[in-house]
DNA sequence: CAGGAGAGGGTTTTT
DNA sequence: CCCTCTCCTG
């Protein structure tokens, strides 16, 4: 996100508010209980809020800035708040601006770590060696850069895999290592390479004039560490410090804040210790563990008043986060009616489980079994796992149920997008090389890895940048062939490009366009036939659209280094499906949690690689799935499942043995996974039909939801068997006909022009030709989305 | 040098 | 199973 707010904003008078508000009670404090209260009008000092979910975090955090503002005699610009996702600082800015009456563009402050980093460190680049406009490297090319270096180094990438590399110096920036302070015990690391090649990687970045993630915060570390009059500064300046998220930073965050923190102690992190969720990522719980010692004399606030779940929903996941051993401990009450118990469900196959829930969300729209009705943008599913939402969305393209999958392949992150990017890039910054390399042959331009070779050689040995290397290599006729006009008109249209960039005209939308047409990369993309180039078209436009909002190119390659989001807010209500990771911070109505099977939830690999740790952690994963939910939370379970297209059996997750009995509802019976409760083994699940009366009568198994299930077995009957599958899909190849207008959910619209068994030719309006299944295809006209 | 076929590898989680 | 990368052919 960049604003263009910059330090004028801090020499601005007091807001108006605040001498308005000055005698009058403030409104915003009577929406707050005791709790909330004591938090946000503890002003001085160091402040520890440990807010459970849903107890009115956020609500505690904005109107604690408001308060700084408007009684702390805090100026905007003297206030530092950090979240950790760009959602997060969005939602405040907008509270913030509610709760002040009045717009927020004097909070320059506010934003995540990486955010108010870029801007720190673009003041400050010459003291680790880089230039204000160094640029931002995503993971891609990251990885490319660390694949030279590690084949450089003479080692086998099958063997030694630069993404293994990758994770090690991520891990050591997390940790504010730099190449000098690596720990001896790591020196064996990547084949007792390690070390060195994260030097010569920080070593190639700077020459590159660039940084990557981790860098943000390491050099704005070092910055600090080695600079105290500039610490001292900023010191000065924030006055007041705000944390969101605390049990989610890394070391280097920590040493961030607590340099910054340093001088007067005015920090006020807000957390919950049972939802740190990202240890993997270098996340230490122990900075929330230990914040009382780092700060003496903090004030600890407990927010344990729940304001989202129903009592069986917070009773349920109080117990399952009750089996962990380091954490600080909070209990949460609400006041709230008791509702429905948490219901839990198991299936014969992933497979059934998603027809089960798809079902299951049809029917809820409409009212089921005494509960009101819930709208599709009410209900949420929740996987461990990226790879678990494809059931889903198989399913929900089958049935037509409108779903939006949240966190999906990232605008940014797309071949076109990316393409784009780098054209930007190497306009704007023409040293860029990475950029270069990228675009230097895309589209087509005859220039492969020979010229490339040549391209290189003369850029070293004249010690410029590749693109400068290649201009000098046209001049000096050392590329063969057609690719040397090519070249060399490609390095003249950059270096003119670049002129308009600077001198703003035309507008940079228009340039962004131009660029594109120019090169020959709209082109390129309009000659090709494969079905997604449309859709790549279409997302190239998008690009260039939302440049809009920005003032210039520069601003927006910010702003899509560090801004991953594409809301796509069509008003449409959908079902969302996530990741349990994705939710945080969330709520929804209703729940559905699937994949609870040991191996998956809890993952092996966290066990695995991180041991009882790793265990406690999949355990705040289920606490948080747990009180995403306000009044539903649906738990489901799958015996077996297909994994790398083989079939593998599971048993249900150990968490389900942790869920109080008296709390849930079970839908299924006990044959399918081996009881619950007293003496619960792990017993395999036994095959459907395993159903048997005596279950049936038991307290908990003759509810109205698992008779609704026996009902739906015996219903089914042995539709599943794989002939009576082929079956159904050539009868519903059947129903189409030659001609119709259908519609697929990737590909658009479009007329059938052939039918063959149960595959459809479609001619798609926008997609073009393609094959598809029948069952993908719904008829053209009345349909929902 | 470009495009297609085949093999191999990968599934946690993301700023 | 699906995607990416590599090798081979035209």
């Amino acid at each position: 996100m960049v604003d263009k707010t910059d330090d004028s904003a801090d020499s601005r008078g007091l807001p108006l508010s605040a001498r308005a508000m000055g005698a009058r009670a403030a409104p915003y404090l009577d929406q707050l209980n005791p709790a909330q209260r004591e938090a946000v009008e503890t002003l001085e000092g160091p402040v520890l809020m440990l807010a459970g979910a849903g107890t009115g975090k956020t609500r505690a955090l904005t109107a604690r800035i408001v308060h700084l503002l408007n009684t702390g005699g805090a100026r905007p610009g003297e206030i530092l708040a950090v979240t950790f996702t760009n959602k997060a600082a969005r939602e405040m800015k907008e509270r913030v601006a509610e709760m002040l009456g009045h717009g927020v563009e004097g909070m320059p402050w506010l934003g995540t770590f990486h955010a108010i980093c870029v801007r720190l460190l673009r003041r400050h680049a010459e003291l680790v060696g880089l230039k204000p406009n160094f640029t931002i490297l995503d993971t891609d090319d990251q990885l490319r850069l660390l694949r030279q270096l590690v084949q450089a180094a003479g080692f086998d990438e099958k063997r030694w895999p630069a993404r293994h590399l990758a994770g090690i110096i991520d891990a050591w920036k997390n940790r504010a290592c730099t190449p000098d302070k690596v720990p001896a015990a790591d020196a064996g690391a990547f084949n007792r390479h390690g070390p060195e090649l994260y030097a010569q990687y920080q070593a190639r970045l700077r020459e590159l004039n660039a940084v990557d993630f981790g860098d943000l915060l390491l050099h704005m570390v070092t910055i600090f560490q080695t600079h105290e009059d500039l610490l001292e500064q900023y010191r000065r300046r924030f006055r007041y410090i705000l944390v969101d998220e605390y049990q989610d930073t890394n070391i280097a965050q920590y040493l961030w804040l607590r340099l910054l923190a340093g001088g007067h102690h005015n920090i006020c992190c807000v957390g919950d210790d049972d939802q740190s969720i990202y240890g993997w990522r270098g996340a230490e719980v122990g900075n929330i563990l230990r914040f009382e010692k780092d700060f003496p004399g903090a004030r600890v606030v407990r927010l344990e008043q729940n304001y989202r779940s129903t009592p069986h929903i917070l009773a349920a996941a109080s117990a399952v986060i009750a089996g962990n051993q380091s954490r600080l401990g909070k209990t949460l009450w609400t006041e709230l009616d008791s509702g429905e118990r948490l219901r839990l469900i198991g299936h014969w196959d992933g497979e059934e489980e998603a027809r089960w829930i798809g079902e299951e969300i049809e029917s809820m729209q409409g009212g089921t079994r005494g509960m009101r009705p819930f709208d599709l943008d009410e209900i949420a599913i929740l996987v461990r796992a990226s790879h678990q939402m494809r059931a889903f969305e198989d399913r929900f393209l089958t049935t037509g149920l409108p779903y939006r999958v949240i966190g999906g392949p990232r605008f940014y992150e797309r071949l076109e997008i990316r393409d784009a990017m780098a054209y930007f890039r190497i306009v704007m910054s023409p040293a860029d090389d990475l950029a270069f390399e990228r675009i230097v042959n895309t589209p087509k331009r005859g220039l492969g890895d020979k010229a490339r070779q040549v391209i290189r050689g003369i850029a070293r040995e004249h010690n410029v940048p590749l693109l400068e290397g290649a201009r000098i290599a046209v001049e000096q006729g050392m590329i063969k062939g057609k690719g040397s006009a090519a070249l060399g008109r490609l390095a003249a249209d950059i270096a003119r490009w670049g002129r308009m960039a600077g001198e703003g005209e035309p507008g940079h939308m228009e340039l962004a366009g131009i660029i594109l047409d120019e090169s020959g990369y709209t082109e390129m993309w309009q000659n090709d036939k494969s079905p997604d180039a449309p859709g790549r078209l279409e997302n190239l436009k998008e690009l260039v659209n939302q440049l809009d909002a920005f003032e210039n190119l520069q601003g927006f390659l910010e702003h899509v280094s560090l801004v991953m989001d594409n809301d796509q807010n069509d008003g449409a209500a959908r079902v969302s499906i996530m990741t349990l990771h994705a939710a945080k911070g969330l709520e929804f109505p209703a729940v559905f949690l699937p994949g609870w099977e040991d191996g998956l939830f809890p993952s092996q690999r966290s066990m695995d690689e991180s041991g009882i740790p790793g265990l406690e952690e999949e355990r705040r994963l289920a606490y948080v799935g747990i009180t995403r939910a306000r009044e539903l939370c649906t738990i489901s379970f799958a015996g077996n499942r297909r994994v790398f297209g083989q079939w593998q059996s599971s048993m249900p997750s150990r968490f389900i043995d942790e869920l109080p009995e008296a709390h849930v509802e079970v839908l299924t019976p006990p044959g399918l996974y081996g009881g619950h409760g007293v003496g619960a083994g792990h017993t395999a699940p036994a095959q459907e039909h395993d159903l048997d009366d005596r279950a049936a009568q038991a307290d908990g198994y003759n509810s109205p939801g698992w008779r609704r299930l026996q009902q739906r077995l015996q219903v089914r009957g042995g539709a599943d068997a794989p002939g009576a599958r082929q079956v159904l899909d050539l009868e519903a190849a059947g129903s189409f006909v030659v001609g119709q207008r259908v519609f697929h959910q990737k590909f658009g619209y479009g007329p059938i022009t052939a039918i063959e068994g149960d595959k459809l030719s479609v001619d798609f309006e926008k997609a073009g030709p393609k094959k598809v299944v029948a069952r993908y295809v719904s008829a053209g006209e009345d349909v929902p989305f």
